[in-house]
DNA sequence: TATTGTTATACTCTATAACTATA
DNA sequence: TATAGTTATAGAGTATAACAATA
């Protein structure tokens, strides 16, 4: 006898994070941003960084795909590109006023997106979903 | 004071969704397939719907998206379309024999992947991460 | 030669708007 | 008029490959 079919938590999760993400891009895009610049502003704010191969792997994609956002943001006024004095190959990439003001907009709608989501859950919940969020992380990325 | 801030969820599921989901992406690719194409057999595979934009509305796209892969999936000898004799304005989707031969092919990957993807955890966590994630869809759902 | 980043190009998925055919 | 689906077009995000500049 098979054992008993679960859904597999893959498609559980799949349908969690798409209706997740979707919603979330909505509300970035509502406050003026979206995903991948969130996550940039984000890394940027929160982290000290080199170069931009370090930011980009940071933020999750690749190189090139960094340069085409930040040639966007820096065209809106967002970031500044510097090269650096000592190695001229580096770019020092910073937040102009504008980009901090549009992080402060964007963590504020993340954090109104965040209160919603976790509606109904408290503290012990959000313990045991993270442990076992970073459970399934460390599967994939085992495997890499 | 502040609460003691930590980690909003939102960004916890969406680093390991993403992480999953080019993951299984990955998967799906190398299988012969992709996402949107799993999903759609998956959806074909067990469910009875009555027309395209009920299959569109289960995978979770537009109805012109929804033709657009299937566009390509007709060509691929995965299925046909055929229209309904009562309202002609209705098609039928069904699997070829080679649609269904690559659902089963993509349903391999898809239960590999998912075997990989909850080592170490028991029935016990998978059933907790379960109603966690659908209290998340829930709150998600019902601000749309 | 190796490293950092950019440019050029293209692919996938998705969407909206306008359209055809049918009811 | 309303409904089912298609076509045309476009946009966002991502990627690879080839390149320039620097070390």
């Amino acid at each position: 006898m098979p054992p008993p079919a679960r859904t597999p938590i893959g498609l559980v999760l799949a349908r969690t994070a798409r209706t997740a993400s979707r919603a979330f891009d909505e509300a970035l895009v509502a406050a003026g941003g979206s995903l991948p610049v969130w996550l940039i502003l984000l890394t940027l704010q929160t982290r000290q960084l080199g170069n931009q191969r370090e930011l980009a792997e940071a933020v999750g994609i690749r190189g090139a795909t960094l340069t085409h956002h930040l040639n966007a943001m820096e065209a809106g006024g967002l970031v500044t590109r510097r090269r650096d004095a000592a190695n001229r190959r580096i770019q020092h990439v910073e937040l102009t006023p504008a980009g901090e003001a549009l992080f402060r907009q964007l963590a504020g709608a993340a954090l109104a997106f965040d209160q919603r989501l976790r509606a109904g859950l408290d503290d012990r919940d959000l313990d045991v979903l993270e442990g076992i969020l970073g459970r399934l992380h460390a599967n994939i990325a085992d495997g890499q």
